[in-house]
DNA sequence: ATAAACCTTGGAGTTAGGTCTAAGGTCAAA
DNA sequence: TTTGACCTTAGACCTAACTCCAAGGTTTAT
């Protein structure tokens, strides 16, 4: 049995974050010592894990939440549930992706376009871009 | 002059983000009539776009307000300031989407060896990767 | 004249995901 | 036995960029 702050650091999370996700309805300790201690278990952190992982993996909290709910009863579920799930993240991902792209590539055309010198930004074509285009 | 809602029409934000831009020492306006109501010139106007524009280059309030301190006073900066902070800027992007990317593959390879089929999510290769990876 | 549409202020609420504090109880080592 | 590290709770605070509300004053159209 780990104390919440042992199986923080294993996990490299603080206490406070496991604290919040147990609040949250993500992740409770099986059970409490004799003077109320969190004790987790082995299979308490790989629970963590879970969720750790699909955090890496770019759901939100409350996406995760819905994951451990198909986890939790997978038979309920369909394999076209889950992979309709990650497939609609990906393609958020790149709707995100596309829309940075084309900001970096405005910003680079910016850049480009500036004498990036020492002299004085009096008729900086980055200014005059922000302000007229 | 145009009276709050009017500019903020013309410019499609809302009223009170111009409000809040004021609060937070971006933008305010140029005059107020005998009763209180914020009057704005077309120079302000002008203003406002500018706000807009590095806004929808992805600079955030802060950057921004820098931007405008540079843009009243240009003669005390130089180009390449200018450049530097747009560069990083982008360098920053750069950074972000790199990451996205990653995600965005992580997920698709994920999804890719998912049957996806109507099938119970007992075995799903998705939920055992995210369990045991 | 009066209703609708506009404006003012200060301040609270929102979202996401934590992070921190206060006031106190517990446990292990020296 | 006392110090220090750990744990408990409730609840406040943080960032960013708004968004909404209440309570009141003004302007405009009919």
């Amino acid at each position: 049995m780990y104390r919440i702050g042992e199986l923080a650091t294993a996990c490299e999370v603080t206490a406070d974050t496991l604290r919040f996700y147990e609040k949250n309805g993500l992740f409770s300790p099986s059970s409490r010592s004799d003077k109320g201690y969190r004790l987790y278990t082995e299979e308490d952190a790989r629970h963590l894990k879970f969720i750790l992982r699909a955090k890496a993996m770019g759901f939100s909290l409350t996406e995760i939440r819905e994951l451990l709910n198909i986890e939790a009863s997978r038979s309920d579920w369909a394999c076209a549930d889950v992979k309709g799930m990650v497939e609609a993240k990906a393609a958020e991902l790149q709707r995100k992706i596309d829309e940075m792209t084309r900001l970096r590539d405005s910003l680079q055309e910016l850049a480009d376009a500036c004498c990036g010198g020492p002299e004085s930004a009096i008729h900086c074509s980055i200014l005059d871009t922000l302000e007229t285009k």
